[in-house]
DNA sequence: TTGCATTTACGAAAAGCTTCGTATATGTTT
DNA sequence: AAACATATACGAAGCTTTTCGTAAATGCAA
C-alpha cells in the first residue's frame, strides 16, 4: 500500500469529497486553505498518477484525475503506520490518548459508545 | 512544540523507557531492530540535542543524553497533527477507525469502556 | 491564420531527513 | 610516553517532499 505524502493526502481528500476533478478545481480547492502555485498542484498530480494513487483521462483539452484508492483504505493504512511508530504497536494507547485530550462532542462520544456496544454484541463480556 | 522525525521518535521510545543513555546504548538498542552505523545515531542525537528534544550531560569522556520531552506531550501533539492531516480534524472518525479495524483485546476494550465512563461523569448524558 | 489563454511536461532548486566517512580529541593500556 | 581504543565533531552525499519557472502543446477567438 502506497503511503501518501501530506499534500498528496489533501487532494485525495479533495477528489473524495468532490470526486473527479481537474487540476484547475484542486488547485482552487487547495488555495482556500494555503498559498500554492498552479504548476505545484499540477506536479503533484501527475507524481501522484506515477505512483498509481491517482488515475486520469483526457476530458477535451484537460485531464480529470480521480482517486485511486479508497479513503478507508488509505486512512488504515496510516493509522497502522502512526500506531507503530508513534505507539509501538498499541492501538489502545491510541485511543486512550484521544479520547483523553481530545474533547469529543456528545455525538461523537455517543457514536463511539455505540460502536463499542456492536463490538460488544460481536463478543460480549459480562459487564 | 517540535515534532520529532520517525528516527527521532524512536530514540525518544529507548530513552523514554530505559531512560538516561549514551550514544552506545542507543545504538545497541536500536540495532536490535535494524542496521544503523554508530555515527548516525550519534548525529541523530546531536540534531535532537540541537532542536532542545534531548539534554546531555558529560560522564567521563562520553555523554549522557536524556529525553528533554515527555512521551505523554510529545504522542499529542503528533496525534494532533495526525489527526489534522489524516481525518481532517476528526478526532472520533480516527478514534472508530481503530475501534472498527484493530483488534483491541478484551482488556484493551474495558480500558476503554471505563475511561467512557470517567467522561460521562463529567458531563453525562441521559442513556 | 495569427495570436492569446490554458494546459501539460520537464527540469531543477530548496528544505528536511538519514546516512556515513574522515578527522580530531580523549582516555587507557603497555 | 607511545600505541590503541573509543567518543565526539564536522561535512557532505543521497533521498524525499515541496515548490515553481520555463517551454511546449493545444484549443479558442479575433
Amino acid at each position: 500500500m502506497v503511503k501518501p505524502t501530506d499534500s498528496e493526502l489533501e487532494i485525495l481528500h479533495v477528489l473524495w469529497v468532490n470526486g473527479p476533478s481537474t487540476v484547475r478545481q484542486i488547485h482552487e480547492e487547495l488555495s482556500r486553505n494555503r498559498d500554492i502555485g498552479y504548476t505545484t498542484a499540477l506536479k503533484l498530480m501527475q507524481i501522484m498518477y506515477d505512483k498509481g494513487l491517482l488515475t486520469r483521462t483526457e476530458d477535451a483539452r484537460s485531464h480529470v484525475y480521480t482517486a485511486a484508492v479508497s479513503e478507508e483504505d488509505t486512512q488504515r493504512s496510516l493509522v497502522d503506520r502512526f500506531v507503530e511508530t508513534t505507539f509501538r504497536g498499541s492501538a489502545s494507547k491510541l485511543v486512550m490518548q484521544v479520547l483523553g485530550h481530545h474533547k469529543a462532542s456528545r455525538e461523537e462520544l455517543d457514536e463511539i459508545k455505540n460502536l463499542l456496544k456492536q463490538l460488544d454484541q460481536t463478543s460480549p463480556d459480562k459487564q
